[in-house]
DNA sequence: TACAACATTAGAGTGCAGTCTATAGTTGTT
DNA sequence: AACAACTATAGACTGCACTCTAATGTTGTA
C-alpha cells in the first residue's frame, strides 16, 4: 500500500510517517519494476510497527528507544543476548514508571482528601 | 533561602528554577526591607513544590498540567469543586497511563518469549 | 488533454522544556 | 580596595518530535 492508505489505517499523518521513515523506525520498499516513480510501498508489518510506535510514544518512550526495540524485534541487527538485554532494560523502566505513577496516584488521593475536608 | 541553596537541596539547577518561576510553578518572595538588591527568597513550601514537579515531570505531566495541580493545591485560585475536578482528571489520566504501561509490559514479555525460543 | 489527487525531497517553522550566554549589579572575604 | 562568588534579566540556543511549505513529478478520471 502507498503512504496515504497507511496513514488512513493507522491514523498517523503521511508527514509523520515520512518522519518515522527518515528516523529509521519503519521502512517502505520501492518497486524496482516501476521506473516512472519511486513511491514507497508499505506492508502489514508496517501497520503493526506504527501501532507499536503509537503505544510506546504514549507511555513516554523516545523515538530512539522505540527504534531500538523495533530493531530488536524485526531486524537481525542484534544477537539474541543483545535483544534480551534491550528488552530487559525496557521492562525495568516500565516497572519504574509503574511505581512512580502509583506513588503519584497516592499523593493526589491524599491531596483530594485534604480538599474534601477543607484543609487547604 | 536564596536560589543556589534551593538548587543544592532539590538538585534542580538555578537556571531551571528560574524557568519554573517564569512559568508560574513556584514563587519566590522579595524582601521589601532590603533596598540594595531584589533577590528572590524561597521557603520550605517551594522545596515541596519542586519535588512534586520532579515527580510529576518524570511520569509525563507537562508544565501546564503541573501548574494546574499546584494551583489547585496551594492557591485559592479555584473553588473546591474546581479543585476536585482538576484532581479527578489527573487521577483518571494516571489510571489510563497505568493501563497502557501494563499492556506494553505484556507485549514486551510476549516478545521476550519469542526471542528466547528463537522465533524471531 | 485537462486537472485533481496523489507522490517525492529539502528544508523551514512550531511548541515544549529546558540550558546557556551576556551583561550588569551585589555581597562577603582578604 | 580588590576580587571571588553570588544574584537578576533578556534573549539566544538546543534537542525532540513533529508539522508544514515549496517545488516538482506521477497517476487516475472526466
Amino acid at each position: 500500500m502507498l503512504i496515504n492508505e497507511l496513514a488512513k489505517i493507522t491514523g498517523i499523518s503521511a508527514h509523520t510517517i515520512r518522519f518515522y521513515e527518515k528516523s529509521g523506525l519503519i521502512e517502505g520498499k520501492r518497486d524496482e519494476s516501476i521506473k516512472t516513480n519511486n513511491y514507497f510501498h508499505y506492508d502489514e508489518e508496517t501497520i503493526e510497527k506504527l501501532e507499536f510506535i503509537s503505544d510506546a510514544k504514549s507511555i513516554g518512550f523516545t523515538i530512539r528507544e522505540i527504534g531500538q526495540v523495533i530493531d530488536a524485534w524485526y531486524n537481525n541487527k542484534y544477537t539474541k543476548d543483545e535483544k534480551l538485554s534491550i528488552l530487559d532494560k525496557k521492562l525495568l523502566s516500565l516497572e519504574q514508571k509503574l511505581k512512580e505513577i502509583k506513588e503519584m496516584k497516592n499523593q493526589l488521593e491524599e491531596f483530594k482528601k485534604d480538599v474534601v475536608n477543607d484543609k487547604c
